[in-house]
DNA sequence: CTGTTAGCGCTTTCAT
DNA sequence: ATGAAAGCGCTAACAG
């Protein structure tokens, strides 16, 4: 109204200029963006959704935004957003949390705010608690898979990443091998991943040993120093971090990687997959997850197309030098 | 309505139970309640904060979502603002893009989204960009300085940082150091630590060499060789991934640290915190920042007091590995 | 304790 | 090309 009345002209036309709909001349138009300008003026959002029933915005949840895997692929939607005209607002859980209840407003918050699309990022939350609200808003589930027939899902095809990492291990020689287990509930990733590899390994004739990731993690130096003892010659694991503490417990026993026992890990992400630590990793592309997750929510809402679509995306190996051909 | 209709009530009614505001007969609002449940009613925030000019929803803008700083940041915020019945919306530039008007576009999405306060976390943007915001809504500036009478800021006391890093250094007995030196202009918070490890270490007497980072960046393996070779037994970075670069170059290089030379780093941070690498650094409590800065801007919504703050947190030192006595 | 009424700041017909 | 008026879904007095 303020700029209205410093233009000289209705709120209506002021509206058509700043909303970009209808027409408005040219020479009026400038003097609108011009009065606009000087009183700092923004657009309250929340009047304009309101009106016009779009918001142009999508609402991504993460679980945990202090994981650079939230943060990568939070980067990537947004980005990609962008590109496409649509904006993201984010919401997260609180970090290390494990309350659902939690995750649970903080979709609220954003169906509340009138997105027009939600992503949906988190390996913990129970499917069905994201069904409530993807009945309410085209939503797309990215970074795990799922088979629901309202949700898409964008996701890093785990199997062939397990099998990539298993097939690597295999070739470098690796006949007796150990792998981190992670039961299905504690991570919907980590589980088939690990499941994969211990498959694959298997089926090409290696000797495995699948271990429950409570075993390792309570007295890791002793789990290591046990499968050395035993011939164990590789170990397995279902993340880099994880990659990272064994190794660390190997330091600690007196053992080196790859010498005495090869490790991996899986992730690959920024900054854990420095040269220097030199892991043997199985990359996620989570910037193509995150870009996908968003033009695949934005082709539905953009009505180019309805029905739901699984877009698996494929990671690479890096070799790297914490697993090497076992000792003679 | 719908939710109205089906308890039997008027609007106001639902309104009132839904808002927590007002007198509601305990039968009623459990009607409410259970009508709103079985609708999976989700209050319109938009229409809400139009008719209430009151949102309960604090912005929080990162430069770059992807860069674990920001992530640890953003967690903090989180939880700490929860516990103060505050909402948060983020939004982010896009990562690792150096355009100013992404990020001026992401702070207009926040203020038109009716924020009641913002929190504004990027060593980049010029604090000239975010002023005008701070004129509409109340602002805090988080993890880096700034001297402006609008707005209050809480960050890492960049100054006892560098001091504390140097002072370890000189007291493993260094005596002549090199200090890689950011431009202000690319950093806002690393330039201060590396201009104050540079002053402390001449202070207590040691002969200090200022490294431009360029010429560190261009050419890292022949830098360190050079710096060993001409006697020099420590260098400080402004990060840790930065000493982790180093470290690399110096791998590459056949150097060792610390023996050939002693190595310090800059944040200490998850995941380059890993004992494993062991880096020498400081830490940077970030939960600590993020916690204060939700707290101080609550402070100044809820009208408890409303002038300016500086509050500058102190970090601490992790000895770590990469840093020792230089060799005699 | 509950219903009625008047906007919140925009967009959007529909006239002009 | 512009203005006037209705109304989006809620909350906030105010009556009842």
């Amino acid at each position: 109204m303020d700029v209205a009345r410093r233009a000289g002209v209705s709120k209506s036309v002021v509206s058509r200029v700043l909303s970009g709909y209808g027409v408005v001349a040219t020479g009026t138009a400038a003097r609108v963006r011009a009065a606009g300008e000087e009183l700092g003026y923004v657009t309250n959002a929340m009047a304009r959704g309101m009106a016009a029933h779009r918001t142009r915005t999508i609402g991504a949840f993460v679980r945990d935004a202090s994981h650079p895997f939230y943060g990568h692929l939070l980067s990537a939607m947004q980005q990609r957003a962008a590109a496409l005209g649509y904006r993201v607002v984010t919401t997260t859980g609180a970090a290390g949390s494990f309350a659902a209840a939690d995750e649970r407003r903080a979709l609220e918050t954003l169906v509340g705010l009138q997105v027009e699309g939600l992503i949906v990022c988190t390996a913990l939350l129970p499917i069905e608690d994201v069904l409530p609200f993807a009945k309410r808003v085209p939503t797309v589930i990215a970074g795990r898979p799922a088979t629901e027939p309202t949700v898409s899902t964008v996701y890093v095809d785990e199997v062939s990443g397990g099998r990539g990492l298993a097939d690597h291990v295999w070739s470098l020689g690796h006949r007796r091998v150990a792998v981190v287990r992670i039961d299905r509930a504690v991570s919907m990733t980590q589980h088939p991943r690990g499941a994969e590899m211990s498959r694959r390994l298997r089926e090409l004739g290696a000797e495995v040993e699948d271990l429950p990731h409570a075993r390792v993690h309570d007295r890791p130096r002793d789990v290591v120093r046990d499968l050395v003892d035993r011939g164990v010659t590789a170990l397995m694991t279902p993340t880099d971090h994880y990659a990272v503490e064994v190794l660390e417990a190997m330091a600690d026993a007196g053992l080196r990687a790859p010498e005495d026992l090869s490790v991996t890990g899986y992730d690959g992400l920024f900054p854990l997959n420095t040269p220097l630590l030199g892991l043997t990793t199985w990359v996620q592309p989570l910037d193509v997850v995150g870009a996908e997750a968003v033009s695949t929510l934005v082709a539905r809402l953009d009505g180019e197309h309805d029905g739901r679509s699984d877009i698996p995306v494929r990671g690479y190996l890096v070799p790297g030098r914490t697993a090497g051909t076992p000792r003679a």
